[in-house]
DNA sequence: CATTTACCTACTATGTCAATAGGTTTATTC
DNA sequence: GAATAAACCTATTGACATAGTAGGTAAATG
């Protein structure tokens, strides 16, 4: 199941794509525009920063902002950084090699099918395909 | 993430499917073969019991077997009746209106779309699927 | 130099998951 | 009808992750 982490932090990368076009967003902001507890959200986005997902300035008129154009930016890479895998198994989560049994494992296949299913879905998705304003899209 | 409980559901299922063809199966046979503490699948049978998945014959010569053909299941049920639930996101798994941001959420279609996919994937797989035994596969 | 901001470390409450332990009931077989 | 083999039942535990809190330090700006 897809964490808190991970969608608070896709919150906040929309929250930047369309509020911060030019300068720094400071997380209070970010926070009150999404109701979620800005110390918790510092904790998420200290490793979406050291993640390389964005990139914070200290200081009066500081804040956060986007290092890349927000179509660089691929959903499943944003959920695989704040979950540390995408996996959907345990048994995939854990060095694949690891189980004895995958070798005969009857559902293993089963779960690497899924497996990529959910892999190529975020990965597909990009963060433009999330904003509000989206071309071409009725209200 | 898919639970131990769900995965293991699963295997007794295939157990019982390539083992069972007529008489029951005692839980200790199917925990060594497919080497899981018969104590924790006790609680993991129950469910499926009470879940109309299997039945159980107590007394000697008792044990476990399928109410319905193999074709006849679905892994998705199997997973759903284990998990509670199939969602992915814990935004959908409560009932979905009680989000107060729903309606203006730029993230749920998202959650939504992956959730359907996973729906449509595991409800598309039948236990008939998983089986070694499957007609016209290679070893 | 005061203010605003990011940044850092630690803690905690809650809950779930996987698993264990020990007992009771039910049915079969000898 | 007693021994046996099985399901069935209730409770508990240890480990871990998750979501969130608390309080402080460092950096940049005006």
């Amino acid at each position: 199941m897809i964490s808190t982490r991970a969608r608070y932090a896709i919150r906040v990368m929309i929250d930047l794509a369309e509020n911060g076009k030019d300068k720094p967003i400071p997380l209070k902001d970010i926070a009150e525009r999404q109701g979620i507890s800005k110390k918790y959200l510092e904790i998420i986005v200290k490793d979406m920063v050291s993640g390389g997902l964005l990139a914070g300035a200290s200081g009066k008129g500081g804040g956060y902002r986007l290092v890349r154009s927000p179509e660089d930016y691929t959903i499943g890479e944003i959920i695989e950084l704040m979950e540390g895998a995408l996996a959907s198994v345990s048994c995939l989560a854990v060095a694949s090699a690891s189980c004895p049994r995958a070798s005969s494992c009857e559902t293993l296949p089963l779960w690497l099918e899924y497996d990529k299913l959910t892999h190529d879905f975020f990965y597909g998705k990009r963060l433009t395909d999330l904003l509000r304003s989206k071309a071409g899209e009725a209200l």
